[in-house]
DNA sequence: GGGTCGTTTCGGTCCCGACCGAACCGTGCC
DNA sequence: GGCACGGTTCGGTCGGGACCGAAACGACCC
């Protein structure tokens, strides 16, 4: 079919090239990136962080809404969005970590200004410096935690086996004794395969190790969270670890935190 | 940035939305969607499928494997290529997965055609109606078992306990005495998560439910070419259940084809 | 050697869509 | 009411890229 017989936002019913579309601009990775943290954002910062006109970024957030992958929450003169689901957050983040392990030569185009081959960009000021040091310290991720706290919790766990990753990733039964002792709770399962998984494990860019997702690493948050072990720190995705919380972390898992 | 002072094909150093360029065309999706079967394919049978002149199939293909999610092999006048691995097997089919579920307007635009919601399109001949019937009763999903096969066999391996969904998919101690007894190998473990999971949930199109992936999938499906329990039919990714696979299914995992 | 066939390269066409600025609209604040 | 501000709508510009056909290339088979 020559290309002038096409019809107009043709995918030609392939609803795989449609969604990955939705994702191809730069302009609305960026603001998939942003949403990644989990909380919701005004049409304003997104277009700020991707350095584009608000009229621009209304248009890629219509159809992002359109295509499911966002929400929208109106409130006063406030467009706030998020990510649809955390399905949609695990495939952003699959999405990325493919892209950026995978040598290719998407390597040498990112090359300018990347920091020691971490697939970020470096940092353009002070501030940003800061932004990006107090991130690696612990930070949320889409609804769990990661960082340097994200990994040490990972890793405490797997540790203490709480967690085991012999034949798959999946909590024992001791980490489920353990989890009740904490009055944490997990989702109830479904008997047939699918849903969300228990725990997942995420690759942590910072780090270049994993930390735990899923449906545990997002009780653990929220628990983290609830109890103010850690506190978000201004509107991005920083976290800091309270006096509380190190010393909850360090009597109930072990965690020294530097 | 005003358009025009934009660089060629510049995505802007978003390795996110460079990979997903990859897959936002029509014709490179369905060329990722027919390699799914695990197989590889020549040039000209994916122009074919597609529906585009050879030399547009040659363009898209060279994109591809620059972008490092497909491998090509040369063979005399032919140019076989592949899905790189199997991890671009799973992003693709997360990605598919995820669009065709989603309800979304997708799905309006798509309705043209497309057999009871399934998202497939109706078959347009005889011919096409019986390689879809051979597909829904048997066939391969990257490297390993789909269809009504595929189903049947992770109901019985959940069934037996030989695999549990409890806490997360995973082998049993049971599963792994089962295996080493029908002598079927699992790749080791490595110690932390990362890599390959050993046990993977695949949404099965045709039958609307979930067969096994992962490691264990793809070993089951190795030794049951291997044993000859199951035989290509064609050049497609339909399978045929040969007598001895009947029998050795039935008794090693009670399963009964229709 | 000559024909066939799978593949690639090249030239040319055309349209989608990303972008901006300006105008507009509605909310919230003074 | 009037102003400020976040968001949206509209018109216009421009380039990337998807497509084809023709021609070149090279492997394979008489």
């Amino acid at each position: 079919m020559p290309d002038h017989e096409r019809t107009p936002a043709d995918h030609r019913g392939s609803p795989l090239a449609a969604l990955a579309a939705l994702l191809a601009d730069p302009t609305r990775a960026a603001f998939c990136s942003a949403l990644l943290d989990g909380r919701a954002w005004t049409a304003g910062e997104l277009a700020r962080v991707a350095g584009v006109a608000p009229s621009t970024a209304s248009e890629h957030l219509s159809r992002l809404i359109a295509g499911a992958l966002l929400t929208e929450e109106r409130q006063g003169r406030h467009r706030y969005v998020r990510l649809a689901s955390p399905a949609v957050a695990t495939l952003i983040e699959d999405l990325t970590v493919f892209a950026e392990t995978t040598g290719g030569p998407t390597a040498e185009a990112t090359a300018g200004g990347s920091a020691a081959g971490t697939g970020r960009p470096a940092p353009r000021s002070l501030r940003e410096a800061t932004r990006q040091s107090a991130e690696a310290r612990a930070r949320t991720c889409y609804d769990h935690l990661a960082g340097r706290l994200g990994v040490a919790v990972a890793d405490a766990l797997l540790d203490r086996g709480l967690v085991t990753d012999r034949a798959g990733l999946a909590v024992t039964d001791r980490g489920h004794a353990w989890l009740s002792a904490q009055a944490i709770e997990l989702p109830p399962r479904s008997g047939r395969p699918g849903g969300r998984p228990v725990v997942r494990s995420c690759l942590d860019w910072t780090e270049r190790r994993s930390h735990l997702g899923g449906a545990l690493g997002a009780a653990l948050c929220r628990a983290a969270l609830d109890r103010a072990w850690v506190e978000r720190i201004g509107s991005g995705r920083a976290l800091r670890v309270t006096p509380e919380g190190g010393r909850a972390l360090r009597e109930l898992l072990g965690v020294e935190l530097p």
